[in-house]
DNA sequence: GTCAGTGATGGGACTTGGTCTCATCGACCC
DNA sequence: GGGTCGATGAGACCAAGTCCCATCACTGAC
């Protein structure tokens, strides 16, 4: 029997979420969101830098994403190897067996404005990533910035209908669909 | 001789981004930013919800990029509407007479990730009022998320040149060339 | 088996952002 | 002169976040 329970950082993330749902992010502790966790305040800071980075990922959605891209076949087109990247996006980050948590997560970080700073910041980020890897495809800059803002695009709707929708479609299928959609609405200005 | 000196908010942010410009975000505590503009700490947060706001407009982006699409002519195109959106900036909130000031802004800003963070919230809620004015001409919902996402695309390239350049361009037209440019780009696809 | 090293955790002091309540001060009015 | 009102100051208070050091259990060497 192990002293300390396996998992700090996974239980600490999961009292967060509970917490957050039960009495909303600002009446919720640090502290009491480590006790939850059977560990301290110190604790909690040893593994999140801030209190809203809890919520976010400990794993590599940027890597995903940019990876994706990169392998995309060579003939693909910009859009088309977001689309890639997209569907890489549904067959781990938003595999079907994390539908639940993320729309639990999703309503805890619409409902405080500090949690989508955070959000919105780490979109950015994303699709900076994102134009980054396009360029190392020889993507022209301009190309690769539209590319990346309408794949963001898709992702959003992609991840609502995901989430809001009770048929049994991947979030890949639908961001397929989605950044085809959005293709064709832009090509119509 | 008043007993208070005028504008006291106006005084509160020129004095902090003086401060974040000579020691930084972080080093720089909202006691002395009240200090160096005459004031305390109470009178701050009378102003200003938190540090971050103290950088950002006291002014109207919202109701300028509303206006200027809902004041667009009835013929014009989404995209067109935007444009016009873009260059009612540019008379008022991105004069000649503010590159200066935006430019300053605007380094303390990139030079920092909670600042950063504000403004990409900013950015969000700013695209989401455009799309609502643009629903409200009548555009499709789709196409109106996709005109945001290409103007604020436009409006990130235009401020850049603005803020860089040395020529006599203002904020207007570079936004319609960008505009333009974004539009081809996207039409490629 | 004991003893030193190591990694994860706890404890508590400290700074700062942010909230709240009450006091103060000057102008203006009657 | 006294009362009201709006802007400011003063200070207590809480929570986030930083830092440093103590503690504890496990491990391996001897």
């Amino acid at each position: 029997m192990a002293r300390w329970q396996p998992d700090a950082p996974g239980r600490l993330a999961a009292a967060a979420l509970d917490l957050f749902e039960e009495r909303g992010y600002d009446s919720t502790t640090v502290i009491e969101i480590a006790e939850r966790a059977g560990l301290t305040k110190s604790t909690f800071f040893r593994y999140f830098p801030d209190k809203r980075e809890v919520l976010f990922d400990r794993g590599t959605v940027t890597d995903l994403l940019v990876e994706g891209i990169a392998s995309a076949p060579p003939a693909a087109d910009p859009l088309d190897a977001v689309a890639d990247a997209l569907d890489a996006l549904g067959r781990t980050f938003f595999a079907d067996d994390r539908r639940e948590f993320s729309g639990r997560r999703q309503a805890v970080l619409n409902a405080n404005t500090e949690l989508r700073e955070r959000e919105a910041l780490k979109r950015i980020d994303l699709a900076a990533s994102m134009i980054e890897a396009l360029t190392r495809r020889g993507v022209p800059s301009l190309t690769a910035r539209v590319a990346a803002k309408l794949g963001m695009l898709a992702w959003e709707i992609a991840f609502d209908q995901w989430i809001d929708i009770h048929n049994g479609e991947g979030f890949g299928p639908l961001a397929r669909q989605a950044l085809a959609d959005v293709r064709a609405a832009a090509a119509v200005h």
